[in-house]
DNA sequence: TATTAATATTCCTTTTTAGGTATATTACGA
DNA sequence: TCGTAATATACCTAAAAAGGAATATTAATA
């Protein structure tokens, strides 16, 4: 599961609110559609979203399902943005000025 | 600026190449445009989409433009997923069983 | 077995968005 | 000032995605 799907599905506003709602605990589709004040088609489609981006899972019982968050795409974006902690923790800063006067000099090169 | 704006944004493949390349340092617009093999008015307008969404800054010179990666979605992201760290921290585990059944016995009494 | 509750799916329409191509803009240099 | 390089924008088309409404599915229960 690459992490455009996981963005995708997340940027959808109902489906961020879905997921914001299960973080609580899980919850019927019907109780998820009356919390975030969706109707219980746009709910099941939208659990299927996230279900097949491997953010929900649900156990069955009797004719209704209980759906609950999984913790491995909230593991993964946890693990793609610590690669971009360097970014805000100054060393990036201090880079900063110094790369872009190397890609000037490299540009000027590649022109001779 | 909300999460969605920076979800979506980061969702569309390009733009989630072109943060990759930026996280390495700053690049021109055609710089970006080679190295993701797209082109110039694609990348362009990717550039715009991030810029948009507060996530590149860049610094003119002359007739070109050096983008760069601006921290603070960043952080807000990293904020937001904070609050889900609980979840695979096993916390949630233990609750998971308890809530299902409490809320099990809540929607048998709402049905007398 | 007929009914009902909970959920899923289908079909339709509308909106959004991305790529392609051409063109506009901006600033530098001859 | 004319040409050129770097970038942005406009316009068109196509594809993706979301909501609405109706219907199908599934399982319990009377």
């Amino acid at each position: 599961m690459d992490y455009s799907t996981i963005l995708s599905t997340l940027a959808e506003p109902s489906r961020l609110q879905i997921v914001e709602l299960l973080r609580k605990g899980p919850l019927t589709v019907g109780e998820i559609a009356d919390h975030i004040h969706i109707r219980q088609p746009q709910a099941s489609k939208h659990l299927r979203v996230l279900h097949e981006a491997g953010m929900v899972e649900f156990d069955a019982e009797a004719n209704c399902r209980i759906y609950k968050l999984r913790s491995e795409p909230f593991k993964a974006l946890d693990l793609w943005l610590k690669e971009y902690r360097d970014i805000w923790e100054e060393k990036f800063d201090n880079l900063d000025r110094y790369l872009e006067d190397l890609q000037k000099r490299e540009k000027k090169e590649n022109e001779n």
